[in-house]
DNA sequence: AACCCGGGGTA
DNA sequence: TACCCAGGGTT
């Protein structure tokens, strides 16, 4: 019989080096009685969907500054939270993470529920960010299992199964090795191991404090788990946005519907972005357009963009007939989602 | 189950 | 360039 992994020492090693988070309440700290604010584990969670913690520091000092309490940011305008997220990407995060401080702070008085169940029927908490939220703030033994957590079972229980299929058995490996000590320090372990050791190329098992029992690491299979089913290659869409300044230094925008690609978020007028080649398209607004001599190129979850850019400068007295103008002293180009501040550059020659 | 939805870091 | 990621919602 093999050994078996042990929590205690992966706690062990945690308690070693665990990183600081601004939303981390280190061990040392917990055990002389600091508590986690359920307010700012959610946060940081929902930021850390699909995203490093290096991009979601700083969004998360700004955020927390901006608002300290579940009430403040619920009372915040939509807007002037879809600006601040601007650039983390995944905006239908923030669209949630409104919804949901707006019944945190609406219906249950500010209390964060306390169980997987409850916390999973509130916008934008899944499995993973429930399990999450109820171990780290609630020091419950609930099962976590991110990208990190699959790949840290697949290669200690060396599991060639592809994923996404491989999902529901890397669960059941984690949801055994859950401990019911420590269970909040136990799911940062994993992640933080995965996130710096067993890390998804060249693996540093020489200082795993869970090489022993690494079947994958026995076999020397670590560094080619988890498997993948392949994508999809990215097709190449085409569009065109169009800036217009008004003579007053305002900026022809408009607000993209809540629901779609950047939903909800600032951007230019322009085409709709298709394979083949750049769509025809009314500008929007009469001027005297010239196009760009360079494109804005992106790549997006699903697909590569080559948006073409066309600029005016437009008297006082035109109305659009598209988006609508804002003040020069209004906008700010870090309030566009990053394809939208590649055109914007591209205008103003950054 | 399949598909949609950003962006940055890394090799 | 291609791959990776502290996933959730919709259909």
């Amino acid at each position: 019989m093999r050994d078996t992994p042990e929590p205690d020492v992966l706690l062990d090693w945690y308690d070693q080096h665990a990183r600081k988070l601004p939303w981390r309440i280190s061990p040392q700290d917990q055990r002389a009685g600091t508590v986690p604010d359920p307010y700012r584990i959610w946060l940081s969670e929902i930021m850390l969907q699909q995203t490093t913690v290096a991009a979601v520091k700083t969004y998360f000092e700004r955020f927390t500054h901006l608002w300290p309490t579940i009430h403040d940011l619920a009372q915040a305008e939509d807007g002037r939270v879809m600006g601040e997220w601007a650039g983390l990407g995944y905006y239908a995060r923030a669209r949630n993470l409104l919804k949901c401080a707006r019944v945190v702070s609406g219906e249950l008085g500010g209390v964060f529920p306390d169980t997987v169940e409850a916390l999973q029927k509130l916008p934008g908490i899944g499995p993973y960010t429930a399990g999450a939220i109820a171990a780290i703030a609630f020091n419950q033994p609930a099962v976590v299992v991110d990208g990190n957590v699959e790949r840290v079972m697949a290669r200690m229980f060396d599991i060639h199964t592809p994923l996404p299929a491989a999902k529901p058995e890397l669960t059941d490996y984690a949801a055994g090795l859950t401990p019911h000590s420590r269970p909040g320090d136990y799911a940062q372990a994993v992640m933080d191991l995965g996130a710096t050791i067993c890390t998804p190329r060249n693996p540093a098992c020489g200082i795993c404090p869970w090489r022993k029992p690494c079947l994958a690491r026995q076999a020397g299979t670590a560094a080619e788990l988890p498997k993948k089913t392949p994508k999809k290659p990215k097709p190449v869409r085409f569009g065109t946005v169009y800036i217009a300044r008004r003579v007053d230094g305002a900026l022809l925008l408009e607000r993209r519907p809540d629901k779609g690609l950047l939903g909800g978020m600032l951007g230019w007028p322009g085409s709709e972005w298709v394979e083949g080649e750049t769509p025809d398209h009314a500008t929007p607004i009469r001027a005297e357009w010239k196009v760009l001599p360079a494109e804005a190129r992106h790549t997006f979850t699903h697909f590569h963009l080559r948006l073409a850019v066309q600029t005016a400068l437009v008297p006082m007295d035109r109305t659009p007939d598209q988006g609508e103008f804002i003040e020069a002293n209004a906008f700010s180009s870090g309030d566009l989602p990053t394809v939208m501040r590649k055109a914007f550059d591209l205008y103003t020659g950054a």
